[in-house]
DNA sequence: TATAAGCGGA
């Protein structure tokens, strides 16, 4: 849940005794455009024109007698509080100068929307307010309000917040509440923006859809399921979401991987006469692929035509992908020639796609048909067509065309990448072209270019591959002192190539010397150290990772628990396992049964059954899996009769599991 | 809404 007090904001706020004069005013020097002519207003009837009439006319309902546009040009040239006072003093109503009426409080308020520069209309309000005397008014406070948000001058805006709530006594509006909550979404500060939740229902202002549907989509930028998932929730509770609301919620569901929710949302929808649409399908399908589940992909996307919904861009791209996955090239093709037909343009991403699916089934004259397609019909190529296209005449052995294609891009002004050299010395290593790739590596060392672990570790490969071993092991030994290469790809390097004390030794030196910002260099370091057995280590890197700021994925925490069972830390592996259930982590399977055997291993039977029947009632658990973990938990602990039991439920369930499938 | 490319292959 998140949190329902405003603590974690009250340092940006003014001290509570925020009078308007303790607020930092700090004008924007306009001297460049500073005119001392301040007559410009005194008489602005005589002085009208018949244009500035009829703008006048505009706003018959505000004061008559001041032309708004004069004054507004004279306020914008105002630099300092005194000569902005000076301005509007004339209209104090203390002041009888020639019968001229002081400006109604609706004058105010429009004056104070058209000007745009946080700290002048921040003047106005306190002259308004401290000087001639007007009633606070919300409307006032919400434009000023705006225009600090505006200009990102967020402890301004926050302190407005506070002095119009306790020393104005003024209750905030809808208008308040969305300008401030809002703003605070666009700057990623979630926490900061829910705290003014519970504000607002003391406040008695209801949450609309869009802010709910800014603060859901928020959450799941951030990665945080869980306050996605509980905003929504609460959504339901108030107002029937629409089919944005449904959408944004569908994205996070999607996302975590809770694909039956998804589903039974998607039903909801139908239900309330809200037909999911294109965006909702492609949602869940680019989800789906993402999580290689492609056969799911399908059979949604037959849903999605046979309901005729709309294809779009995203769409196609994503079944043309999973298609080729399949190895269903002939279903990838057929999608791709009809798309137009479909209404939809194909896009670079498509032709790339289909590049990569035509070089997957070996079909290299397909895909070099439709590279040169590409250029025929002005389509804009990337660096990553050019990659899957030096990647195919890789895999046909035609490395002087792969070859080519670089010198190709080059020319048209695609820069090569990490990729693009990795792909070629790859391909020339296999060609036996082993110093042609050396020199192209050695080149790029010494141009300062980005070497990322994959291309190092590429040319060691090559190297090891030809036979020449020394100069293999005089790379890696290289990375004890990288020189052009950063410390964390160093790491990474010597993980992969299972180099245990050096690895450890460079790893040490990155994170204290504070240079580790990338969180697969820990993830290398965890593999590495589990694959040896290293318990120890995999929970010191775990605990520095957590320090440095990182959120574990599923799979470190499955190989830190892991770690911890092995050193029969049970109780470190249950925290572990406690807290990121609490931050609102979604666990893979694996995790759950690691947890769950570990509590066997430590003979917490009673938390094996509790574990058991809450992950049996959990509908995203395997449950053919789930069994058989916990029988083998039963059966290590020589508990048959257990195990049998389990076994068993497998049996009476298995008629409906088809069914679910 | 957010889709595409590199090592290697136990």
């Amino acid at each position: 849940m998140y949190s329902t007090s405003l603590p974690s904001a009250s340092f940006l706020f003014f001290s509570s005794s925020s009078q308007s004069s303790k607020r930092t005013h700090s004008f924007t020097p306009l001297s460049s455009s500073f005119s001392p002519s301040k007559k410009v207003w005194v008489n602005p009837t005589t002085k009208r024109t018949h244009h500035q009439r009829q703008r006048q006319h505009h706003h018959h309902y505000l004061d008559r007698t001041v032309d708004m546009d004069s004054l507004l040009l004279s306020l914008s040239q105002t630099t300092t509080p005194a000569e902005l006072h000076s301005l509007l003093s004339a209209f104090l109503p203390a002041v009888p100068s020639s019968g001229r009426p002081p400006l109604s409080p609706r004058f105010m308020t429009t004056l104070l929307s058209r000007e745009p520069d946080p700290a002048r209309s921040l003047a106005i309000l306190d002259w308004m307010h401290d000087l001639a005397g007007y009633p606070p008014s919300l409307p006032a406070y919400n434009v000023v309000l705006r225009n600090a948000l505006r200009s990102r001058r967020l402890p301004l805006a926050l302190g407005l917040f506070d002095e119009l709530r306790s020393s104005r006594a003024l209750t905030p509006d809808r208008f308040t509440y969305s300008t401030l909550i809002s703003s605070l979404s666009h700057s990623s500060l979630l926490d900061l923006a829910l705290s003014f939740l519970p504000l607002m229902d003391a406040d008695r202002v209801l949450p609309d859809l869009v802010l709910f549907t800014t603060l859901i989509t928020l959450a799941r930028r951030l990665g945080d399921h869980s306050k996605a998932l509980s905003l929504f929730s609460r959504l339901r509770r108030s107002v029937p979401p629409d089919l944005i609301a449904f959408n944004s919620v569908l994205h996070v569901l999607a996302r975590a991987g809770l694909f039956r929710e998804a589903r039974q949302l998607m039903s909801d929808m139908a239900s309330l006469s809200l037909p999911p649409d294109t965006v909702t399908y492609s949602t869940l399908l680019a989800a789906l692929v993402d999580r290689g589940r492609y056969l799911e992909a399908l059979s949604l996307f037959s849903e999605m035509r046979s309901r005729r919904v709309p294809l779009d861009l995203t769409v196609c791209n994503v079944m043309i992908d999973a298609y080729g996955q399949l190895d269903m090239a002939k279903e990838a093709d057929r999608l791709f020639w009809t798309m137009r037909r479909l209404g939809v343009e194909p896009g670079v991403v498509t032709y790339n796609t289909m590049l990569r699916v035509y070089g997957d089934a070996e079909l290299v004259g397909e895909a070099v048909h439709l590279f040169r397609l590409m250029q025929r019909k002005e389509i804009q190529q990337n660096v990553v067509t050019y990659n899957t296209m030096m990647r195919i005449y890789g895999r046909s052995l035609e490395h002087e065309k792969a070859g080519n294609l670089v010198m190709e891009m080059r020319k048209k002004g695609i820069e090569p990448n990490a990729i693009t050299y990795s792909t070629i010395i790859s391909i020339w290593g296999k060609a036996g072209k082993v110093e042609r790739a050396a020199k192209l590596f050695q080149k790029l060392r010494s141009s300062g270019a980005e070497i990322d672990p994959v291309l190092y570790l590429t040319m060691i490969v090559v190297y090891e591959r030809a036979g020449l071993v020394a100069h293999a092991k005089r790379l890696i030994h290289d990375l004890r002192h990288p020189e052009n290469i950063s410390k964390g790809t160093a790491v990474a390097v010597l993980a992969k190539a299972g180099r245990v004390e050096e690895a450890a030794w460079v790893f040490r030196q990155a994170v204290e010397a504070g240079e580790v910002k990338d969180i697969s260099v820990f993830r290398s370091m965890m593999d590495l150290f589990s694959r040896n057995k290293r318990h120890k280590n995999v929970a010191e890197v775990y605990e520095r990772m957590r320090e440095a700021g990182f959120f574990p994925d599923s799979e470190m925490i499955a190989t830190v628990l892991n770690a911890y069972g092995k050193m029969q830390e049970f109780d470190k592996a249950e925290a572990i396992y406690k807290e990121m259930e609490e931050e609102g982590c979604i666990f893979s399977d694996r995790v759950h049964f690691q947890m769950m055997s570990l509590m066997g291993a430590r003979r917490d039977f009673h938390g094996v059954e509790s574990m058991f029947e809450k992950l049996n009632a959990n509908p995203n658990i395997d449950k053919k899996e789930l069994h058989l973990v916990a029988a083998n938990v039963y059966e290590r602990a020589n508990k048959l009769d257990e195990a049998a039991r389990i076994i068993g439920q497998i049996n009476k369930k298995s008629s409906n599991m088809f069914a679910l499938q």
